[in-house]
DNA sequence: GTCTATATACGGATAGAC
DNA sequence: GTCTATCCGTATATAGAC
């Protein structure tokens, strides 16, 4: 699959996703028309990523957000309750996005590689599409409370099993090559991460997402089918 | 060459750091006694490691690292002329010492793969010896001024560059396949990287710094030397 | 060289007018 | 729903005693 067939299947636009933060959230919220509301969310998550990114969450004043928003502080919140739930919203939407995807992804291939290359793909792809969610929650986990950050190691763990799963099929098809499958799993993650981590980098060197995907998917590839290399 | 081995060479020790640190800013210092201030430099730099670890070096006020360091504010002052310039001092000292620990381990091996895997290996267990540095340097980048920000950058080029020095070596002796390597050194340093940002996963599972080198070593090995993946 | 005490600015959050 | 004005805590940084 290529990243524009799945950002088609896909299609979680800016407007929905603000749309459901807004249902999800709506007894905190103070505001009661639901159009004003989404337009405005989809104000206020712009403008905090956009400033998240040079300074981090902690450094953005909520004067910072009001100037970019273009809304009062008063205005602001009526969105949230405290920056710190304004921080909290963005996680836990994060991660339903993340979960609802993956869910949906989980293609029908047999093939073990097959299988491997898709899900590899789609990770990627998905961390493409809503890349400032995936970059926010990465850089902004150590400011979560106890209980936000069991959630987000719980997803680490998700996602990786995934992996782990296949490659351990993979093995006992006689298909991949003996080895150490929660590391290697890591490993990919790694690869995956650097793509919303580094996307500046990439940019630079008009490296494209299929392009990226498809380099990582060759190198695991490599390591996955290496027989000679097979332990004992 | 293993961990240990390694760590036998460089020997970088935390005072031996300190008082670099503290020769090289000596005209903004007000500390006169070398003795002295190493011994507070070590106590500073290890308590700006463990609270920005948890919360970020915005978040981290210079109460908390009064607290931490058992200093007063105005004493610490003595140190450091301003909070922004010790975010500085820190970061100087982490290129500095990446920079030295990279130039001294340029070994005299000549097959490509041996050599790719030394520099792999190196770099994976400096990250282990300096741990801190390293992840601050990479979590705390955005907060710098532009022309810090653009020594940062230099140095990644400057050590993503050895890799991509190897992997042409290694394409021209026909010993590695062909390939994109600025991209294949990028998701070396993205494995690399990884076992910085993300210790605390590896060190659950009991995961040691050579396996993980050694790991990261074979994953590669079987990319760049599988030439019935070739393209062309 | 280090302390305590404080100047000054900026942070999050809210009250009340429109 | 949004704005302006303001409360009050906490931030960085410094002055001056010891």
């Amino acid at each position: 699959m290529t990243y524009s067939e799945f950002k088609r299947k896909i299609s979680e636009s800016k407007e929905d996703i603000c749309r459901e933060v807004y249902q999800k959230n709506q007894d905190s919220i103070r505001i009661k028309k639901e159009k004003t509301a989404v337009k405005n969310f989809e104000k206020i998550f712009d403008a905090v990523f956009k400033i998240s990114y040079s300074k981090g969450f902690q450094a953005m004043s909520m004067r910072d957000l009001s100037r970019e928003t273009g809304l009062s502080m008063g205005a602001l919140y009526g969105y949230f309750t405290s920056k710190d739930e304004l921080l909290g919203i963005i996680q836990r939407q994060g991660r339903t996005m993340v979960k609802r995807v993956l869910e949906e992804s989980q293609i029908d291939k047999d093939e073990p590689m097959e299988r491997l290359a898709a899900v590899i793909a789609a990770h990627i792809y998905l961390s493409e599409v809503a890349r400032p969610w995936f970059f926010f929650t990465f850089m902004e986990a150590r400011n979560l409370s106890e209980e936000e950050l069991k959630a987000v190691q719980a997803m680490e763990s998700y996602t990786e099993q995934i992996l782990v799963d296949i490659l351990e099929g993979g093995e006992n098809k006689g298909v991949f090559k003996k080895g150490n499958h929660p590391l290697t799993a890591s490993i990919i993650k790694a690869m995956q991460q650097d793509w919303y981590l580094k996307r500046w980098k990439y940019k630079k060197r008009n490296i494209s997402v299929d392009e990226y995907a498809q380099y990582v998917v060759d190198f695991v590839r490599s390591f996955c089918l290496d027989k000679q290399a097979e332990p004992n």
